[in-house]
DNA sequence: TAGATTGTTAATCGATTAACAATC
DNA sequence: TAGATTGTTAATCGATTAACAATC
């Protein structure tokens, strides 16, 4: 069977892996034209030498050279390609307390080329403020502004939300509303798209759900 | 096959879903003795209805009542007992920054019965304050004294990392040392356990992961 | 050459979905 | 009764692991 190159979907699980392998490649900082091999990379990322080729194969990537490994410029440029680091995204935090401002700071964004152009608000003490994110000054808005924002800035198209769960239903349908694509919820509470709505990615993320693994796990062994 | 109760391990989907099924519960706050049916667990968190059965059968809660569903009560207890509510567990927060005091004020956490008791950063002004957690006065401390904590308390037996990625790595060998028995590091690095440790959970959870499914599949439909 | 490492296929494993008899 | 919903098995689907010929 042949790869049809670009045209294949990635399940998260993939989408993941792959972000470890290019996170360890720019953290190794070998020189661009020495070699890594897929028993390197599973020192480094974890996953076995062979879930490596197999996604590497799966992906299209097939440019290792036996006894040698993969030519270190080419995979970072495979890598890049495949994960889309170039087209990037701006997107917004819609709720600017601790999870949301730590998030929009978060290292491994950069490298995705992923920024946080603009953060929401209703609490006065945050609204009109700006803040530092990786050098650029990004304002919080109240979220009133919310519509023109997104109105006036039609590339952004994805939104993460740090909002209480009050209201995170509620901000979750008008953000649809106005246009926005692809939403991560990172509330605590299980968000549904409104009826009939196609074409909008939404995760839910429940960032407790590491820890009631390890709970669990030390309950169970 | 007859279901041995208890002692099944449960994979970190099915334990995500029974956390779905418990909060949906919680959430509902339905009269103690009516009925829930899995086709209305289904509407309220996504998973099927099938697929809510097969994990109660997986589980051993076998307590449906056709044409009713379960008893709320007991479906209650049922999940409580799965998921260790009651034992619950103790835990602290490595780093203080935003990401370690929005994790320690998660909402889910409470209802699970976990409680963040300490929380330690090196900032001087970090260090000393008192942060208040869901009405406990929670202490800052310098991480010098992490061992002393550590020693001092023996039934903490997991840390949540939020540290900076420079200093992850070490930090987690001395949780290790220390005897700290699960770690869920949210630090944007992954971490491996020294070689030769057993007995110890690690898990790495990327929060970006998540915003890296949404922007690939924004890009890819 | 011998050894290492690839690309690829096949086997295995696990998780989800579907089906349906039982029965309230 | 007829309809709804369960518990359970079987079928399907997808993901991981293992194997190995090719070859540098």
């Amino acid at each position: 069977m042949k790869n049809d190159k670009q045209e294949k979907k990635m399940s998260l699980r993939v989408i993941t892996r792959v972000s470890f392998y290019y996170e360890a490649l720019l953290k190794l900082d070998l020189p661009q034209d020495s070699f890594i091999s897929s028993k390197k990379l599973e020192e480094i990322t974890g996953v076995s030498c062979n879930q490596v080729r197999q996604d590497f194969f799966y992906l299209g990537i097939s440019i290792g050279k036996q006894k040698k490994g993969y030519h270190v410029e080419k995979l970072f440029r495979a890598l890049r390609r495949v994960l889309s680091v170039d087209r990037g995204a701006e997107v917004i935090v819609v709720g600017a307390g601790r999870l949301g401002r730590a998030l929009s700071e978060y290292k491994l964004f950069k490298i995705r080329n992923i920024h946080v152009t603009a953060l929401f608000d209703v609490k006065p003490d945050l609204v009109g403020t700006i803040v530092d994110i990786k050098g650029r000054k990004t304002p919080i808005y109240h979220i009133e502004r919310l519509e023109e924002y997104v109105k006036e800035n039609t590339h952004v198209k994805i939104a993460l939300l740090t909002v209480p769960e009050s209201v995170a239903q509620e901000i979750l349908d008008k953000l649809v509303e106005l246009g926005i694509k692809g939403i991560v919820n990172y509330s605590p509470r299980i968000l549904k798209l409104a009826k009939g709505i196609k074409g909008v990615q939404l995760v839910n993320d429940c960032i407790g759900a590491s820890l009631y693994k390890v709970v669990y796990q030390i309950y169970h062994k």
